[in-house]
DNA sequence: GCGACAAGCGGATTAGTTATCCGGATCGGC
DNA sequence: GCCGATCCGGATAACTAATCCGCTTGTCGC
């Protein structure tokens, strides 16, 4: 059932593509594929017929992202220290948002243009129930928060973070600072005063 | 310099569209304004005379609700409780944004087509950056938050719960869940375990 | 009341955006 | 080098956003 490889010339459209959006997304321009089309010096017609919507562009850009996410958050659940493992994804996952524009559209977005793209999705939220589920066990987090409230949160803190004026990296700290308070808020031992 | 009152008919015609607008916001429906000329049974001329963008006629929906929030606000700034009085203002800023859909756009947006919206933006920011150094002084939470992070973090944990599926009443206790979390996490005090 | 003029109305029309469709070009296997 | 499958291109249709101006209506002085 795997479809067949693509014509060389769809292949070479395909990459010009994704890599035009790609700098659009880094620019932070609103993905429109007409435009895209004509940056990339194709007929609009290609374009939609390689993604019929931008969301399924978008979802295209943002894979390779997910993808790293995703090897980060396996790589984590080798840590012996569930804690430490447990804060270490959580951090990557809310920097990774305020870094890739991508990332807080297709992370946010209820539904998927892309089958690949809820599969990953499907495993980051599974991978934060487990680290969270494990952490707990551990007796290092109280019960307070539930799997189902990973994902949401860490959107909401990259959001919050997204608020602020100033650079990228001013929000990188802003947000590790609140994500830190929050699992201050959520920990098991009692802070120093 | 006070601008004469609006002519009878330019009144009722206003009153109208925006309330128009108000349904179709709790209805969850993105505001067009064609779509809002023809719902209201007038022109579309008179819908864009009255509010120049989609923009204005949101802020002028959302602000009824902000200056409620306001007022609470004021009012929890006579709590000789400094810690209860932020935890108040804190709560009902998120619950407002989850109950009535057209806050958190407009508190989201870095830029206020109405200049009402951004005078009553700032009365918001202020009193909550108020409560906190009340709180902070009495000795109730940690600095770990500066005044800034208030209303982003507010915005954040709306925008959280908002990702959740569920009723509205489900969503507000999960908002009320996570700003207990982030609250425990700034307190001076130990939990108790 | 009535006239005159400012204020307001309406919706046809223009501008801008999104998406489709199909005749023709290109590729790759033979 | 031929042929069919595959893919390209951009004209065009469909939809949405915003403007403009001739006509109507309310208001105010008499």
């Amino acid at each position: 059932m795997t479809t067949r490889p693509l014509r060389k010339d769809a292949a070479r459209n395909w990459d010009r593509i994704v890599s035009v959006a790609r700098e659009l997304v880094d620019a932070g321009t609103p993905l429109q594929l007409n435009d895209v089309a004509h940056r990339a010096g194709l007929g609009v017609g290609t374009v939609y017929r390689h993604f019929p919507t931008a969301e399924a562009l978008l979802e295209t850009v943002a894979t390779p992202c997910l993808e790293t996410l995703v090897a980060h958050g396996e790589q984590a659940m080798a840590d012996p220290d569930a804690r430490r493992a447990l804060e270490d994804f959580l951090f990557r996952t809310v920097e990774a948002q305020l870094t890739d524009a991508s990332l807080p559209p297709v992370a946010a977005a209820p539904t998927d243009a892309l089958p690949r793209t809820t599969e990953l999705k499907q495993s980051l939220w599974s991978i934060g129930a487990t680290l969270l589920t494990r952490a707990h066990k551990a007796g290092r987090v109280r019960p307070d928060l539930a799997a189902a409230d990973v994902v949401p949160l860490m959107c909401g803190i990259a959001y919050a973070a997204q608020l602020h004026s100033g650079t990228t990296a001013d929000r990188v700290t802003t947000a590790h600072r609140y994500l830190t308070a929050l699992l201050e808020g959520v920990r098991t031992t009692a802070p120093r005063p």
